[in-house]
DNA sequence: GGACTTAACTTATCACGTGAACTAATGGGT
DNA sequence: ACCCATTAGTTCACGTGATAAGTTAAGTCC
């Protein structure tokens, strides 16, 4: 019962970076003796810090308060097409130090593993004063991660041509690991620190190479039955359509994905691809901003395309507010907001189209490692880690 | 605190039917004794009885617990475009009695308001010794009802070009009203007793003259920011394809929707519509069967945009059942399960689609009104209504 | 510097869930 | 027929944890 408490308190320390208790008091709905007593736990666990005070009209200064950024840390892992990004993050969700391993998603899993592997090796040795305080190490993972009967979880990243692995097989160094989709991931991050904070229905779609979703229902990341909800990108959105590399036709990807998009260009004349799929969608945005007939037309279609599948979601979800990110996404809101909302507004409801307000990210690059460190961060939340130190002390 | 756990046992024992007290220390996962003290309110408010007991291998016998059935009784009024009927429920969810008014949805909202208020008062004379039993009328109404700023609902059925109505002026006899969208209340009446029952992720699509949807997440209905999520009818499925009376092109009512359906068999040469639209889809289902190609390609088109529509949720939601009503969902799954079935899967990821079954409706008609009843039920839950009971007599 | 304000802590109390002991109700063995 | 084993359900003393009210802390303002 003190747990559900707990928890709400920390995750409002957390989630506001500073906040006071008569804040928490009013947020979270206790009494100022209970805040008190809970942040004074809190306090005393080396998770939460009086980080300051203010003045208060003529009377004792409200004390401050924050996420304590020594009392805990946690790795978090972008695993994507390309090679592996593991971030070592503290308390106040900075990132402390970084390790990349570039890779190719056409190497067999265990070579992707042993990158984990090696990634989180070199962060161990040039941090290992902190590592006992790691609460482990989240993953974000290029696929579903399916949640099993006995509570282990699964990657099925069918849509890569890889087999179905345990996550258990990610485990590196003895750490607590935890295992989300890459999108799901970055929905957690824009959810807690970015453009969805706040909002208790989101929708949070991602546009690169690949194209994904987060929910945000009710103020929690939604996961269906078997924690694979989400695979938006391979919804049909012109069936019979273009063939997607998930084998079916019309799906979402096969038309709003980065290699989609400039393959069309190139087939309806473009240039041919630059070194770099950023360069070519760059150049493809210029040309059609610049009268490019064909180069306006790919980008009309994936404007359309792309309003048609956010118009059915608003629909669908009702949600306040609908993130756009990605690299590709990012490109799209600051070249075409206005015709993405346009479309989005005309394959929607007028009511629920009102109600949704259209953004991109908050963040510059992507926030799928942060996302997973959230992941990471979440057993100290119900105070699950805590106990399990206690338990291994004793 | 209690009232959580009030809430989670009377919720268990309506749901149930029969339970025991040992089932609901499992269920509900709370000790003997509180369970005892719980049931023990209940029964004394009159909502809960001892419905019977069951012997146990040389032990003091069972006591079997119910719903008493007199302890309360809601109305559930299903408002539909052909009038408006509705239902006396006992506790035990039984209708005690009916009443119905023919109308007409051209009429204006007033005329309806009136033929509620005739129907209410019908029940009253014949009723009144249980009206101060009642916990109010549930009202399922054809079109989104939002939930305002400060509460009070609106109900926006624009699609029927009717003005936007607060939800208050359907109050009749001066009874707590609570209203919801129709599919959402024959989404609850699955939830609770129908085919959706027990399932966590759920999708309950309902095909009439409209196309309907509710959304069960985490066991409970999904709303959305203003609570007019699942507007699936008019997703976009085709787009640029047909027009909607939503006014968006290639929506899913547009080629689900009853009308859609005899209109494009009419159009590629079937026979002129007969009296019921019951009669003509009968009629097309049987031509179908027996080889009329026309026939048989109206069929197919529209098993595939349902199929379309359905494999679209299953990757977006990941429900792990789909339960199709409606009149014409029913005809459909009496006649072509199987294709409904196989068309579903090819528009979804092969492991989201193996993990949903797809059943049809649990009620032989409709469930609306019972759902609007479930609604009215609801503050009983949380001890609302006793509570304003008692301070309406204080 | 005393009156006043506002923050945060302490204390007495109360609500509620729990385990353990106890009562209730029945079947079966002798 | 009687009593004990067995299972169901209740009562009770206790512990946890939230709370309101009262207290202490740390300032401002006149």
């Amino acid at each position: 019962m003190r747990q559900q408490h707990r928890t709400a308190v920390l995750t409002e320390i957390l989630l506001a970076g500073t906040t006071t208790r008569a804040d928490l008091m009013r947020i979270v709905g206790l009494s100022s003796a209970s805040i008190t007593n809970i942040v004074g736990d809190l306090i005393a666990e080396g998770v939460v810090a009086e980080v300051g005070s203010r003045s208060s009209s003529g009377g004792r200064p409200v004390a401050v308060l924050g996420p304590h950024p020594q009392g805990a840390y946690a790795l978090g892992a972008d695993v994507g097409e390309r090679g592996v990004a593991v971030e070592l993050f503290d308390l106040s969700m900075r990132v402390i130090d970084r390790e990349e391993v570039e890779g190719d998603h056409t190497e067999p899993v265990s070579r992707i593993i042993d990158d984990i592997s090696i990634a989180v090796a070199a962060l161990r040795e040039r941090h290992h004063d902190i590592w006992p305080r790691l609460t482990g190490l989240g993953l974000a993972l290029p696929g579903p991660v399916e949640v099993n009967a006995d509570g282990s979880q699964t990657l099925h990243a069918q849509s890569l041509g890889w087999p179905a692995v345990p996550v258990g097989h990610f485990a590196a160094m003895n750490l607590p690991v935890f295992a989300d989709n890459g999108a799901k991931a970055q929905a957690r991050a824009e959810m807690w620190f970015g453009a969805a904070r706040g909002a208790e229905h989101a929708v949070v779609a991602l546009f690169g190479r690949g194209v994904g979703m987060g929910t945000i229902i009710d103020g929690a990341l939604h996961r269906g039955a078997h924690s694979s909800a989400g695979e938006w990108g391979h919804v049909s959105i012109r069936p019979g359509g273009r063939e997607c590399r998930c084998g079916n036709l019309g799906c979402i990807e096969a038309y709003a994905g980065a290699d989609a998009i400039l393959e069309e260009w190139e087939r309806r004349g473009g240039p041919p691809q630059q070194s770099s799929g950023w360069d070519s969608m760059v150049a493809l945005l210029d040309a059609a901003a610049t009268g490019d007939n064909e180069a306006a037309g790919v980008v009309n279609d994936v404007v359309d395309v792309i309003g048609a599948g956010l118009g059915g979601l608003i629909n669908l979800l009702n949600p306040e507010r609908v993130v756009v990110g990605g690299w590709v996404g990012m490109l799209l809101m600051d070249r075409c907001q206005q015709a993405l909302r346009s479309a989005m507004d005309a394959y929607s409801l007028t009511r629920p189209a009102s109600q949704a307000t259209l953004v991109p990210s908050h963040f510059r690059g992507d926030a799928i490692a942060l996302g997973a460190a959230i992941l990471a961060f979440e057993p100290l939340l119900d105070g699950s880690y805590r106990s399990r130190r206690h338990h291994v002390a004793g």
